[in-house]
DNA sequence: AATGAATGAGTCTTCATTCAT
DNA sequence: TATGAATGAAGACTCATTCAT
């Protein structure tokens, strides 16, 4: 149990948010401005996608010119890195924020609760792992930008292992892969984001966006129950 | 059961690939050249994104002038969503093929092809999608393309749902939501596909894309047995 | 009188339209397919701006097809000009209809439809003639050709020259040079016609087209009156 | 006769000139920009008719990229009716230079004066006025533009209507509608204006250009005199 | 160091003209 | 000879990047 490969995830997420960032770019003197760029775009990123947002868009958004920003990023897409680094970063903060521990209640309801809170962090990363995916090389350079130990997407989901673990040693769930269910359940909250977010009526089914909590109930009792006789 | 409302979707689909695609745009004389025109977005989409992809690439790629395009398309997005309908039918065509009958064979063995054939159609699909995310209404117009009766993933997963179904008629599966275990099902495999997309090392495991099949049986064990004590 | 420049012009009239116009391309088999094309150019020319008109346009108003169009003229342009002269020659036919003639009627009311015909034509024609400023090329191509013999508005103005040098031989009005009063004559209509031309509140003045007719009247007062004391 | 509705365009037209013109476009910077890329456009004009004019040609006429035409108006149009109305202003600011005072001179030698600046004017407003008659939406813009108080033809032919009931005041001209007197005046001149336009040998006369002098006196004396018996 | 105007390559689209059938 | 599909030069406009101030 206390061998889950994700298991030191939380040292390397304290360590990871202690340390400022490999600087990305040749940096320059105001740190305030490279902020306010940050910013800037991460605010754009929130409605628009990558391809839709100029240099002067996140300027104007920023309260500067454009010139600034080749002073403290190579290019646009430094820039973009950041703020899609930065965006995350938020999102993955309050993942953890108010989640069932282990033990605690009852377990059906804790992973509904999980499953919620998964679903939410679906629906708010996919328009960006889209967004970066119209763009190769920019989508690498995020990758492993947020591989870094305590960073991305497996720092969430370590946090999902660890509850589903500790529940296991608890007694209160069967024996199963952790990763594996894990992915299960992600994957399940992955594909509830994207029939809202590909248009009324989507591509896996027919449920309106706001149908959503109740399709994750049943897809948290199917995972529980499983397909077996 | 026997009444999921993904029931009726195999029938709907033996109507719709027997008869022809209404013709998605303004036609021109030679039939021949359209498909060329067609054949190189498919191809280029193969390799790059939506937004990368020019006229000019197009026309080159076709061995053909610019032009051209307007004779067969009303602009270029008719052109990309024809091409990219054509690679998602082309995608759907084979998923089908070969699965096994319920009843016959091994459960668990059933499931994991079933699993397999949806990991495939996830790694095909889901790049075109991600494209699409990029450009809204082109995502619209293109999910309001293939929502007609017969097209889309939702026929796919209805042979999913079919099968289940009909498993579960047999007494080999046991009583679950079939829509929420396909949803499951089809998520954990897009979640599975995602790793292999976003790099070499992904954004929610560390599994190289060659070991996804390991992967894949170990998800599908979970879905059968479930989490539960 | 018999001396006034525009006498000649009458006689020049019947030969120009005795004999057919000077072959202006390379001429092919079919005569009636020139004219179907010349026709549909034509019927193009009454609605939209040369620059405005495709070949495609022709061809499909012609019911032919593109590129026969370059099997009876030499380009785009020689049609065009031979619409234009059709379409001039059609309108200056039907100027002389119904005028009054010489010592009958009411001089002033006799002035006053002459008017009106001049401020018909200039209306039909300033539209086609500002399209040709736009290409000055075409412009002198087809100053060019309605320079022969009997053509164009010399053609027409000789009319109104006749009208008055007969009321003049009358006594019916007085001594004036006669090519001047003709320019003063056609030129209000053009001014008049430009007004409508320009917009709701034109150029030159405040009335609406409607109210053109009142000022015809009020301009043929003055030639007539004069300023004079 | 001091109530003609033209009498007030003295006053509008000092006000006019005296205060910039309200910024037609977005504006950037660099004011000296905006008009070097006017001045620019402003000299093809003299040459080209507007649909012959690129926005690379003025980019090059005004030794600039083509993109700052961008930087400095909102499109291609908006430079085009600036430049349009650069030209008009500079034109109708010199109309009313050194031409006669009513009350001194003579009379006819007075209005000859006239009839040379309102043919002056035709000669270089005819052509812009033509040019943008291919392009309708163009011209309304346009004539929107100038319609303002102080702006356009209306403004110049202020001058002569002022200058004709000033004198008709004095008794040194008759009784007329003094609106349509400078219809027929202004008008006369476009007529002999559209004549050196349309080539050596017009469309209303034959009469090269230099011999105009001779020909607006001819015309000057007939409407002086009238037609009247 | 910040500014923001200038740059110009690159995008989609139109259309007169050609030419194989 | 008629057809109409193919051609490709040209047009307006965008936007990441540079650089003089």
């Amino acid at each position: 149990m206390s061998h889950n490969p994700l298991d030191h995830i939380a040292a390397a997420h304290q360590r990871a948010f202690g340390t400022p960032r490999a600087a990305v770019t040749s940096s320059a003197g105001n740190p305030a401005l490279r902020e306010q760029l940050i910013d800037a775009a991460e605010r754009l990123l929130a409605d628009r996608q990558v391809s839709a947002i100029t240099t002067r868009d996140i300027a104007r958004a920023a309260g500067l010119s454009v010139g600034v920003l080749y002073n403290y990023f190579g290019n646009k897409n430094d820039l973009v890195v950041a703020a899609l680094l930065r965006r995350y970063d938020a999102q993955l903060a309050v993942f953890g924020e108010g989640l069932p521990v282990a033990g605690e209640g009852d377990v059906e309801a804790n992973l509904v609760r999980y499953a919620e809170a998964m679903f939410g962090l679906a629906n708010d990363t996919l328009p960006a792992v889209a967004s970066l995916m119209s763009d190769p090389p920019l989508m690498h350079r995020f990758v492993a930008e947020i591989h870094g130990p305590g960073y991305g997407m497996r720092q969430t989901l370590g946090q999902v292992a660890a509850y589903l673990t500790a529940e296991q040693g608890l007694g209160r769930l069967g024996e199963f892969d952790v990763a594996s269910a894990v992915t299960a359940f992600m994957g399940s909250m992955i594909a509830l984001g994207l029939q809202g977010m590909v248009g009324v009526q989507g591509l896996i089914d027919d449920a309106a966006p706001d149908e959503a909590r109740a399709e994750i109930t049943g897809v948290v009792r199917v995972l529980i129950d499983g397909l077996g006789a």
